[in-house]
DNA sequence: AATGATTTTACATTTATTTTACAATGATGA
DNA sequence: TCATCATTGTAAAATAAATGTAAAATCATT
């Protein structure tokens, strides 16, 4: 996903335009306001930032993305339409990844979106498990359907990492009972079943992965 | 040490110029011969190419240096009269760091220059960890909560900061005991409990960032 | 010994898990 | 097709487990 800061909204029109054409889900944003209440949901891959912005401007945003830990990392490329030697100075030293001359062309913008990413790709080694519209971060616990965030109980968690990490296999209830809960669960019980309802219900249309094989057990299977 | 390659001698001068008064070391080449001579005997920290050279042209010597495991990660920026659109496209393209359009002030090189290393450098140790409202200066020791300032015993700065640097991920207590106490603790206890508890208490709203993990453990959380 | 930090203990509180009971669904065969 | 039976879904109750925390005990430093 990448965030795209332009007030003009022609522009802005554009550049989502050739983002999506080349590949990248984008968002655009009017102003700081609109920008700042979009990252809390979610974190982008990078960001596009116009220096000049009614408002907070691009300097600023870009100084308080520094500054915290949770954006510290965030590639910025800063767009400007003034090509003063100084912007740029101030713009690369306060740690932008890149920097555009207004006007410039999509083809490069492109370019320079894929040379950043491609700069700060390999920090990306997080454990994470994707399937479908389902993601799980395991270094982090915690899990998307859908773009948003789903918090699961610890057998929640275990049973559907379970399957996200055998896709297409079939567990019965014991197999599920032993990998999950161990293996000295005694006796018939209906606890799975109550497990895969609630999974099921709280993963909303990811839900629909599980599914149930008749007299057997449950399986997770992506139906494109 | 960083290279210049450049065929017009006033250019190449001034860069070296430019390059030495900003602290660095530089050495420059007119063509690809003395260059390539020259990078047997040290590996440069970056590398400055102009991409109009006589003989064997930069783009030809960029491709050449990503494929050889040994030059592959040097930093290299390209520089060009020729402002086209197409030549930016291909060198980013084929793996340069960075592009700079003729004439270009040393100024912008300067930086530009700084922003590449500071980009492939590792990551240098941080002296100070922002996360929402909290505030760690680790040289003075000292942390803020929501502007005031907090007074924290030592387990318990330990083990905020082992937080703020792993902002979303999920610590087990072992794992806490283990990176904040050390390797030697035995038996089961709940002292990480009790300080995560103090920990909260004494950073009021900030300590709503420390979220339970049922069955799991502890992390740390930005709800900007 | 006094002080403050740290750990342990014990119990209250909260939350997760399992069980139960019954409803809903699907397969089977007359 | 329809009755029958086995299987699965699920709300709610019962039980179990994990966590929060005050207070006491221990430890370290001066």
């Amino acid at each position: 996903m990448i965030f795209c800061v332009e007030d003009d909204s022609s522009i802005r029109d554009l550049m989502l335009y050739a983002l999506s054409t080349a590949g990248f889900e984008a968002k655009g944003f009017a102003d700081s306001v609109e920008f700042w209440s979009a990252i809390k949901e979610e974190m982008p891959e990078l960001i596009m930032l116009d220096i000049m912005l009614p408002g907070e401007d691009g300097i600023s945003i870009l100084k308080k993305l520094r500054s915290q830990t949770a954006t510290a990392d965030v590639p910025v490329i800063l767009a400007t339409a003034k090509g003063t030697e100084y912007d740029k100075v101030i713009g690369l030293d306060i740690g932008a990844d890149d920097y555009l001359t207004k006007p410039f062309g999509m083809m490069e913008m492109i370019s320079r979106i894929k040379a950043v990413l491609r700069r700060s790709l390999p920090k990306e080694k997080v454990s994470t498990l994707n399937v479908g519209q389902l993601k799980m971060n395991i270094d982090e616990h915690t899990v998307e359907s859908a773009g948003k965030r789903v918090s699961l109980t610890l057998k929640e968690y275990e049973l559907l990492q379970k399957f996200m990490e055998n896709l297409g296999i079939v567990f019965t209830r014991e197999q599920l009972l032993q990998s999950v809960w161990g293996e000295e669960f005694i006796g018939e019980t209906r606890t799975v079943d109550v497990h895969i309802g609630t999974l099921r219900t709280k993963l909303g249309v990811c839900g629909e992965y599980i599914e149930t094989v008749r007299g057997v057990g449950y399986r997770m299977e992506v139906q494109l």
